[in-house]
DNA sequence: CGCCGATCTGACTGGCCGTCAGATTCTCCG
DNA sequence: CGGAGAATCTGACGGCCAGTCAGATCGGCG
């Protein structure tokens, strides 16, 4: 899928490259989940490869770089999710697709969490690069979300005051950041699988009517 | 409000000392507002209010001490908020009160922003302190929700199958995460009204029912 | 005016970033 | 199979920032 994987000077990389290159990543990624990105030191990463950081600054110009092209392996992982959304989701089978899409989105978000999340805080404090990959991925999810309210609207299921694509967008926002907050309200008596259950009824009401 | 203000080493501090650590986290606050989290270096901060170094580590153990503080004022002013929220919400006026209510939060976080933004990823990365101040956030307007929830399930206005706590969570979540789409968003032809319109007309219809 | 505690700061150590010149490893031709 | 040349890797370095400490400065009070 990469067209081809380049070298900090614009060089095509050969395959022993590709791999020193993909074993950085990797490293990147379990590094980021185990201590976020604040302590997110290059030193780190090549130390956690066995290389140095000179070879780590040949592929990437900085962490941010290696943790952008993280984000973009993450938006092609998401592609097949909006399989699961198109108007034909009837108020009978609304909560089992509902369920199914919302299950996909869970395990989604499980594999990718540490790098999504700083793709988002990255995105919010105006780094284009990463607003453009966040942005790719949201609108995937929400133009399939657009155009199943569009369609309740028209059948009159759903209120002309529903803007489709803004509401679309709540929709992303309310299951993103409901991920966010499980370690801390299973703490409060909400367990994964309540938040999980509420996610579904929320959007099958909202996109069907309910 | 703040019971005594401390240094470091714990000695309460005078008028002089108070002056000089309100200007430290004043120019905080402008910092990671113009640049971001990641930029913010304490040398910088200390530039701004032309003071050394060594003075900030006199009020604060590190730059994400001076962030928590600033968390910690940001959540007393988001008291008042709440005030919104009681079941007394009717389906005719619903609409009205929803919108008050998001049109407070919008300005509360316009104002906080910057600070909200950072306070939930170092929540989010696990660190303790963060996550308490977030957490009494949360808390805050979840907790007024949940009340108008059960509410509404007892009377029959919203199914049995929505908890009250986790929807409570999940309309917080959607709240906040839809205020950082903003930018984004308004590029696609969602403007900040629509945004505001949307969020009033979910925000009633999932808590008096619709 | 002079003292004393409160507050501030210059100067330093240590660690990480990012670069570059040169060492090492691979490829493939002769 | 040997070796030249390209691809890849790395040691070593200058610069910047975090965090500390001993000592300088300030401000109020007798």
């Amino acid at each position: 899928m990469p067209s081809k994987v380049r070298s900090v000077d614009g060089r095509v990389i050969g395959s022993r490259a590709q791999a020193t290159r993909r074993r950085l990543l990797d490293a990147t990624e379990k590094l980021l989940t185990e201590q976020g990105v604040f302590d997110l030191r290059v030193v780190d990463i090549t130390r956690e490869v066995g290389t140095s950081a000179a070879t780590f600054y040949q592929y990437f110009n900085d962490a941010d770089a290696a943790i952008l092209a993280l984000a973009e392996e993450a938006l092609e992982d998401e592609r097949p999710l909006v399989e699961h959304l198109h108007p034909s989701w009837t108020p009978e089978d609304a909560h089992i697709r509902a369920a199914a899409f919302v299950d996909a989105y869970l395990s989604y978000w499980d594999e990718h969490a540490a790098v999504l999340r700083i793709r988002n805080v990255k995105a919010e404090e105006g780094d284009r690069e990463f607003r453009a990959v966040r942005s790719q991925a949201n609108l995937l999810v929400i133009d399939g979300f657009q155009t199943m309210i569009a369609d309740g609207i028209a059948t009159g299921r759903l209120p002309r005051t529903l803007d489709p694509f803004t509401t679309g967008a709540a929709l992303v926002a309310m299951i993103e950041r409901l991920l966010g907050f499980q370690n801390e309200m299973s703490k409060r008596g909400s367990s994964r699988d309540s938040i999980r259950d509420t996610l579904v009824t929320l959007l099958s009401r909202t996109i069907v009517g309910g």
